[in-house]
DNA sequence: AGGGCCCATCGCA
DNA sequence: TGCGATGGGCCCT
């Protein structure tokens, strides 16, 4: 316990610059702080604030900026007007060949789970994360959830135990562990052992939580091309709903919807939290 | 079975 | 900007 929290100090500690700079940003954007100004305001100096964005993403701060800029987002849109055309070729090739972080899925049925996770045994554990602190929770099965420590970590383990109010959530940080560790390395995102993942939803979120599974790294779209891609597409709306309800944040990657404005609209850990995922994706992309 | 309410949307004036 | 249509999920009757 002692010894987890220690590490997830230190592992945290580029993500808490990171986070603060992008928070400062976010309110300062109309004066266009250069890097310096930031860096000061986060208590580095330019050469620090430098080598801490090399070290978390592998980019510049310039670099990392100019990734979350509105007219940076309307190119990605822009590009990725066909998107799901192409996925849908990629993906009748190879039957789970879906984001590069390789994953295999199974959903389980509304029956299995119905009175809100009834009867469900769910593991969980704290591990540290690019983006804070995770928390993962998983079955025999598979990962069925991933979340994010802001603050208390009650709040967390409450926010996930919500999601399945009769499910049984126990301790186990041996079990999430390697969840945890391939989540979060590119370098370990391989076909050949893909991550498996266990959707429990309804129907309709399962389909869209699957769709968000074929929008590939760095790129992105819109609520409502997703919904158009499950042949709803007056529904762009409850898609919006549907993936505010994903229960695998990062791995199910529902950060790389955006309103069809480019703007971010919104994240359930925290738009700051979107675009720091955005902005470190684009330096994997690299 | 159906009404009311919430929601990370969207398009049009 | 601001507003109304929109569809799914959930809770209540």
């Amino acid at each position: 316990m002692m010894l987890a929290r220690t590490m997830n100090d230190v592992g945290d500690d580029d993500y808490s610059r990171v986070r603060d700079a992008i928070a400062f940003m976010s309110q300062k954007w109309r004066a266009h702080p250069d890097i310096e100004t930031i860096a000061a305001h986060v208590g580095l100096t330019p050469k620090q604030f430098h080598d801490v964005f090399r070290r978390w993403a592998g980019l510049s701060p310039k670099d990392f900026l100019a990734a979350l800029t509105l007219d940076h987002a309307r190119k990605l849109l822009r590009d990725g007007a066909n998107l799901f055309d192409a996925s849908l070729e990629l993906g009748l090739s190879g039957p789970s060949r879906l984001h590069d972080l390789f994953v295999t899925h199974e959903a389980l049925s509304p029956h299995e789970f119905r009175k809100g996770g009834e009867g469900l045994v769910l593991s969980y554990g704290f591990h540290p994360s690019p983006f804070g602190e995770a928390l993962v929770v998983a079955t025999a099965r598979g990962m069925a959830g991933l979340g994010f420590v802001d603050g208390a970590r009650q709040h967390g383990l409450a926010d996930m135990q919500a999601r399945w109010p009769a499910a049984r959530l126990v301790e186990d940080q041996d079990l999430t562990a390697p969840y945890a560790g391939r989540a979060f390395q590119p370098e370990l995102w391989q076909a050949e052992t893909p991550l498996r993942v266990v959707l429990i939803g309804t129907d309709f979120e399962v389909s869209v939580w699957e769709t968000l599974l074929t929008i590939p790294m760095g790129q992105a779209t819109t609520y409502g091309r997703i919904a158009s891609k499950i042949a709803r597409p007056r529904a762009a709306r409850a898609v919006g709903a549907a993936i505010g309800r994903n229960p695998i944040s990062f791995v199910v990657p529902c950060h790389r919807v955006l309103g069809q404005t480019g703007a971010l609209t919104g994240y359930h850990w925290g738009l700051t939290r979107k675009q720091a995922m955005l902005g470190w994706e684009a330096g994997q992309c690299m």
